[in-house]
DNA sequence: ATCATAATGGCACTGAGTGTCGAAGGAGGA
DNA sequence: TCCTCCTTCGACACTCAGTGCCATTATGAT
């Protein structure tokens, strides 16, 4: 859904592909590449053209990988919904509502160990870069979007009833804090953050 | 807090400065103009450009009045923060927590019967377009941190404690919920809409 | 009239993002 | 081998937001 078509025809250049001049990078070199320049420079302080040089590429050429400078953060993030919406489709109907919620944003979030200090980086990024705080807003949408039509079929309404929008903001909103004390403790662990802030949720905040 | 040292002194040119050439507008109104121009052709189609035209000034001179073109469309919301918190901070301590953050919210978000209209125009383009919505998130973590701080002295932890950041996330959470009920119904009225919303909060999102 | 002061606006610059178009570089067929 | 096709590449030029610099302008005070 937010993922572009990029030269040769997928997200990497892995797929051999079959007509035309093969690409000259990789959708995973440009955020290796980048990456690297945000940690040593910052990212305001990192232009496109900056980028372009060190992967060896033309400005214009970029933005042919990436929309934007800002997009290129999000690594996979679309596949990750799809995978939360359908894991919120199958969950048994005993179970209730939040709790189904609270699995579905646990389970979104969990990654493999050898990730965890990238996701950590691309975190702090995307919730401490001002740039890229105010970016979060529009993907976050689509995050929402996926809980509001869960608690939609749930519920027999609307995903544009007030429930859902109220849950599928709550639920991000709790998500975030999350992540904002996962970034801030050192040692913490992001899954029992999470599980923390939407019992807080489902609990009423009190 | 958020305002901008504008020419005149002030938000407005109204008070008499002491010296030196007068401001040739005011805030006031760039507001008038630019928001008539951004409902006439849209906001990312209204360049700044435009706007200093119609309004009889240079386009540099537009920058020494809002920071930029997203600046102009929020109006006075750092002083409606500042009632916000002292409205908080005045509620009687037998008053429960979340009841106390409904008023709260209930209360920033009164707008003379006058100013509806006008207050639905900028919300709509708050919510509607999306380099304003991105921004939106900058400016309303401010209103996090207002709620964060009150629950952070509520129940004697910090503001960057987990519950304080989830419950100010999330009242936001339900507020654009409300926001965006509000301006999708045409005769709905917003105080009852947030209303709804922060109790369906308290109440765990059931 | 002259001076101090503050706003103005023109100019030039950076940096993101876009349209266009010719060149490059592979694969497959003649 | 050579030609053709197809796709990517990258250069150029452009718009627009935002910023630094500085001469100009309009006022009140002396």
């Amino acid at each position: 859904m937010t993922d572009l078509v990029a030269p040769g025809g997928g997200a990497r250049a892995e797929r051999s592909h079959r007509l035309g001049r093969p690409p000259s990078t990789s959708r995973a070199e440009l955020e290796e590449v980048a990456l690297r320049l945000f940690a040593e420079r910052g990212f305001d302080e990192t232009s496109v053209e900056d980028i372009a040089a060190a992967a060896g590429i033309g400005r214009r050429t970029f933005f042919r990988y990436y929309p934007s400078k800002l997009d290129l953060v999000w690594g996979d993030f679309g596949a990750g919904l799809d995978d939360m919406r359908t894991r919120l489709a199958a969950t048994p109907p005993e179970v209730p509502t939040m709790q189904a919620v609270r699995a579905g944003v646990v389970e979104f979030n969990r990654i493999p160990q050898e990730k965890v200090e990238q996701h950590r980086r691309r975190l702090g990024l995307i919730l401490g870069v001002s740039t890229l705080v105010a970016n979060s807003t529009l993907r976050f949408s689509q995050w929402r979007e996926v809980i509001a039509e869960f608690v939609a079929a749930r519920t027999g309404c609307r995903p544009d009833d007030l429930l859902p929008r109220v849950v599928g903001h709550c639920a991000l909103g709790a998500a975030v804090a999350a992540y904002e004390g996962w970034l801030q403790g050192a040692g913490t662990d992001l899954a029992a953050m999470l599980d923390e802030a939407l019992r807080l949720l489902a609990d009423g905040c009190t």
